[in-house]
DNA sequence: CACAAGCGCCAC
DNA sequence: AAACGTGGCGCTTGTG
């Protein structure tokens, strides 16, 4: 596993707001965090600190980047230090500054303070501080909370955060990030395996860079493909409230078929009811189960549940609210699932349905580059287990042929309902049926996943591949489990308690796979942004976007393990080939020269419609 | 009237 | 193929 150079002194600006809307920016270097940081308490021993009127921020920042003379001690841009790349970042990016490389205080915190790799550190032990733990859940409100409010919407940014008249609207003071920044040093130079956990760090940060770039520049939308595609499926838009007409005409054939004139199919629980009175044995309303039935409503029905689902999701109201100058500028929120996955704030971006992608489609004289890593979780359970004939079933082909190719099932989906299975801890069907030939053809990989699920079953944290560990079951949980073998407990008290914990182990078990590649993704996407940095193109490319991104290729949408970049035609072609390179480089990163392979599919296309 | 729970479906 | 992992989110319905 490679580490960073130890030749190139790192450079470090903390910033922090001081009274009435200034600036602290302290330098720190790497002179200051080496020596015996193991003993160091968090006091800060700052090189340098100047204080910057908020309105010089952007000019401060980028004569940093410039880098050479403006930097005196380091060839390198610096990184910055902040305590939360959602609330800096964004202002900089709007005053068309770029930064190379950044360390977000409260995503780090976050890792380091779960992860068993630090988990003996006096900064991991220490109680939760309420002024961070506030940035944490600032971060991940949801789109209710933020919508009602109105913050939310994708013009409102939350540049600084101050009142109108300066001031901050919470006393920063308390979360000192110069202190902060130094605590986090001194643990992470403790931890038991520091490259690894250093390594996570610099992705997560990275990451945050690029959800604040991504939802910057955001995601090309025709909002007249959009409507063309909706009044073809729905029919013309109706008033609010109203159905449109071809959702009107299948409400009507549904109630015909039931013989029941008033029916609302919106409604689960008068549908459920109706369904039953026509002699229908439903347990429920969803579209698998009725599916099963033969009987007139069921494809009307079906058909208007599909429809109700593109309105209310991504109908006319969807496309008003989240497209804005030709834009979904979505908001991700990095490290907003436990496993590391990113999250979003409204809108919906990691759920666009298939239906409606072809309104996403490239400026003219652009090109959407649409790359998907094909069979990820598998892979990265290869890599993670050291298991080299799952390895070999993926070299240079679709790794579930190669599974059928070793002679272990019979065809594609088989292989891939036994893989999914094993990696979800399934316990019924096919799956199920597969698992044991599935462990037999590919040991390693299966007793990784099942080692995991019986920590999980024992309360015990699992821990990714660069160090992020699960959170550990709660109040409830352990209480079950403690029931269970006390005596006078009944049979029930330990079915419950087998119950839930074989439901944690599904949760670990999932858990070591889904962190691991989400890590996989980030590396992916900050040696992309990287390499899509140095691709510069004439003015000639200019696009819509403004800068820093109107002249260069730049990525313009996510979703764990796909990136789409938006790119002028003339360098289309070169991105596509940094996308490849990017993707081998974080397999070296996460596996060194384990030999598992991390192809993707990838498409360069005019409109998302086309990429598959 | 506001809010939460339950349901169901979208994405990976 | 089955209902097994992580989420977001809109609808209806029940409740304060």
């Amino acid at each position: 596993m490679s580490a960073a150079s130890a030749t190139i002194e790192n450079v470090y600006i903390v910033l922090g707001a001081a009274d009435r809307g200034e600036v602290v920016a302290t330098t720190v270097r790497d002179d200051d965090l080496t020596g015996d940081a193991s003993k160091r308490t968090g006091s800060p021993r700052p090189s340098h600190t100047e204080v910057v009127e908020q309105s010089e921020l952007a000019a401060f920042v980028a004569a940093h980047e410039g880098g050479g003379s403006a930097c005196p001690v380091s060839d390198r841009a610096p990184r910055w230090v902040w305590d939360s790349t959602a609330r800096w970042y964004p202002q900089l990016l709007s005053a068309g500054v770029r930064v190379e490389r950044c360390v977000d205080l409260a995503l780090s915190r976050t890792i380091v303070r779960a992860s068993e790799l630090t988990a003996a550190t006096e900064y991991a032990r220490a109680p939760d501080d309420p002024a961070w733990h506030a940035l944490r859940a600032e971060a991940t409100l949801t789109a209710q909370e933020s919508g009602a409010a109105g913050h939310s919407s994708p013009t409102a940014q939350t540049l600084f955060d101050f009142e109108p008249d300066g001031q901050p609207l919470e006393p920063l003071a308390t979360r000192d990030p110069v202190a902060e920044f130094f605590a986090q040093q001194a643990a992470i130079a403790a931890a038991t395996e520091p490259n690894r956990i250093r390594l996570l760090l610099a992705a997560e940060s990275a990451g945050a860079l690029v959800a604040a770039e991504l939802r910057f520049a955001g995601l090309p939308w025709r909002a007249e493909m959009h409507d063309r595609l909706l009044t073809e499926l729905l029919g013309p838009r109706a008033p609010q409230g109203a159905r449109p007409a071809t959702m009107e005409r299948l409400a009507t054939s549904i109630r015909d078929a039931l013989g029941a004139p008033t029916l609302n199919p919106d409604s689960q629980a008068e549908l459920l009811k109706t369904l039953r009175r026509a002699g229908l044995q439903v347990t429920s309303t969803r579209a698998w189960e009725l599916r099963e039935l033969e009987h007139p409503v069921i494809a009307p029905l079906l058909e208007y549940k599909k429809l109700a689902r593109l309105l209310s999701a991504n109908g006319w109201t969807w496309m008003e609210q989240w497209i804005v100058g030709g834009r979904l500028h979505a908001d991700y929120v990095p490290g907003g699932v436990v496993t590391g996955r990113w999250a979003t704030n409204g809108g919906g971006a990691m759920q666009l349905p298939k239906q409606i992608r072809g309104a996403v489609v490239a400026d003219p004289g652009w090109k959407l580059v649409v790359a998907d890593a094909a069979q990820l979780e598998p892979r990265v359970l290869a890599g993670l287990a050291a298991d080299h004939a799952m390895a070999t079933a993926g070299r240079d082909r679709d790794l579930y042929d190669g599974i059928v190719s070793s002679g272990a099932v019979d065809t594609r989906p088989h292989a891939k309902v036994a893989m999914l299975g094993a990696m979800y801890g399934s316990t019924t069907g096919d799956s199920a049926r597969l698992a044991p030939r599935l462990a037999k053809a590919y040991p390693r990989a299966i007793a990784l996943v099942e080692q995991a699920a019986r920590a999980g079953e024992r309360g015990e944290v699992v821990t990714s591949r660069l160090g992020r560990s699960s959170p550990r079951p709660g109040a409830a949980w352990r209480l079950s489990q403690t029931r269970a073998t006390e005596p006078g407990a009944t049979p029930a008290d330990e079915r419950a308690a087998r119950s839930r914990a074989r439901d944690w182990g599904r949760f670990t078990r999932n858990f070591v796979v889904q962190a691991s590649a989400a890590e996989w993704a980030l590396c992916w996407m900050a040696e992309l942004r990287r390499r899509l940095a140095s691709i510069s193109v004439g003015a000639a490319e200019a696009g819509a976007v403004p800068p820093p991104f109107a002249y260069s290729p730049h990525l313009a949408f996510f979703l764990h393990d796909e990136v789409i970049v938006h790119a002028p035609a003339a360098v289309a072609e070169q991105v596509a080939e940094e996308v490849r390179a990017a993707a081998a480089s974080a397999g070296r990163l996460l596996f060194g020269d384990f030999p598992v392979e991390f192809p993707l599919s990838v498409a360069v296309v005019d409109s998302y419609a086309d990429a598959k």
